[in-house]
DNA sequence: CGCAACAGTTAGAACCTATAACCATTTCGC
DNA sequence: GCGAAATGGTTATAGGTTCTAACTGTTGCG
């Protein structure tokens, strides 16, 4: 497992891109990611970039891999609590970077499909929410529910209307646990 | 309000130009929306189309208008049924054009507001669904979880599992009635 | 040491949005 | 009806994007 100093730094210039595009779609949304610009951040030019990701939609790939895993990251770190305490959790990820989530949960491209190793993530999630919720129709229930919620909230559509998402979400999810 | 020839064809050119850009939004979405192939498709040359509208994204926000003014005319057209059978109409919509539901309900462009009059639209769906459900805590819980079916439904998070979102969505309204 | 792999470059094709300048036709005021 | 203005269309062009090709220098390994 010896790291050659080529790999590093490879994997190294890596990180750094999928920073700078983090940054990008958390200020504009993924349609407004350029490979250019994050080349021209980077004090490189423009092509430097393919040697790194085959292109723009390979790139965005892995960012949703990486958003796949972060959630998942948050939700294994919560595993064990209840019902409640695990929307707050994932509610609380979602709104620190609303981009990421909607990477995940927002609009999809037609005919663009998500690699297979998302669908394992995803079954994660859903085993650690299986664990604290019982039955599957509840667990059902509970992520349609927190889902109904987490979009229409960081997508504005609460926002004339003077209430707490926090609060309708606790009441969606009271008579589940 | 006689209608100059003028602007009869106006308007049947800003109708064709939309026609055009809906089905390109339903086959790639909106990210892919080109006015350039627009203007091809319809024997046009390029700049021409912005004889009719200032911009790409002058066209989108109509187009989102236009949306809005859909699913209110259709919910409008249910007005009076139960919240089950409203649910029911608004799934059909959605599924019929998945895209232009993500129009709407979809991942916001950061910085992009949407024009006031659709919060006006927006209200006069509010008030119907209101008038079918009686309570407010109880129209905002039918429409956290209808959008949270819809979304999860439309974007293939279900793919995987085998079960009917009617079902589930039937399951999540039957004790809002 | 030598050579192959690798990181970076510039050039260029094929798109895109958008503006500018120009031309022909239609419409409107007088 | 006539002339001016508004309108719909054109091409040229600037500047942006992704991405490929060809080339250069450097790094690292046998």
């Amino acid at each position: 497992m010896a790291e050659t100093p080529r790999e590093r730094y490879r994997t190294q210039v890596r990180a750094e891109i999928k920073q700078h595009a983090w940054e990008q779609i958390a200020n504009a949304g993924v349609s407004a990611l350029s490979l250019n610009a994050i080349a021209k951040q980077m004090g490189l030019s423009g092509p430097a970039l393919y040697r790194y990701f085959a292109g723009r939609d390979e790139l965005i790939t892995e960012l949703i891999r990486d958003a796949y895993r972060s959630l998942a990251d948050t939700v294994r770190a919560a595993a064990g609590a209840d019902l409640i305490a695990l929307a707050g959790v994932i509610r609380d990820w979602a709104r620190a970077d609303p981009q990421r989530y909607f990477l995940i949960y927002g609009t999809p491209v037609p005919g663009y499909h998500a690699p297979a190793d998302t669908t394992v993530i995803s079954d994660e999630i859903m085993a650690v929410l299986l664990d604290a919720s019982g039955t599957l129709p509840r667990v059902l229930s509970f992520w349609t529910r927190l889902q109904g919620v987490l979009s229409l909230e960081l997508a504005g559509h609460f926002a004339g209307m003077a209430f707490d998402p926090a609060l309708l979400l606790a009441d969606e999810l009271t008579d589940l646990s």
